[in-house]
DNA sequence: GCCGTGACTTCGT
DNA sequence: AACGAAGCCACGG
């Protein structure tokens, strides 16, 4: 495929899936997202365990970055060596992480404007 | 068509 | 503040 081309499993997923990938690829750098609101700009206010899920899935072959994806808590949703990973390219972009994992969402939450 | 899954979210205790 | 239950929904590990 093309570069920057999504490709052709892309066409084939559900239009929420796509419109959520499309979203993610949109949160500028230095700013982050929760999953309801990813899902809430995706068309789907209910649609969170999905875009976990796509992630979960998709995040390798797309180019997603999944790191600036967080939860309503304003925390990192992942397990031990994952949050760590999350928490250095997080701080690599100046997002600072409070100890506990906690994220200032006041501050850093992307609202769609830019 | 049914069932389990998952980096979620909200509400009630 | 912490925990559990329930709701949610596309996907196929």
């Amino acid at each position: 495929m093309k570069d920057g081309d999504l490709g052709q499993d892309f066409q084939q997923l559900h239009p929420f899936s796509q419109a959520v990938i499309e979203v993610i690829r949109s949160i500028p750098r230095g700013k982050v997202q929760t999953y309801g609101g990813i899902a809430a700009l995706a068309g789907n206010p209910r649609g969170a365990r999905q875009v976990a899920r796509l992630l979960h899935s998709l995040s390798h072959k797309y180019h997603l970055p999944w790191f600036r994806i967080i939860n309503a808590q304003g925390k990192i949703s992942l397990a031990n060596e994952g949050a760590a990973e999350q928490r250095t390219l997080l701080e690599a972009e100046q997002i600072f992480v409070s100890p506990s994992g906690k994220i200032d969402l006041e501050q850093y939450l992307w609202r769609g404007d830019n």
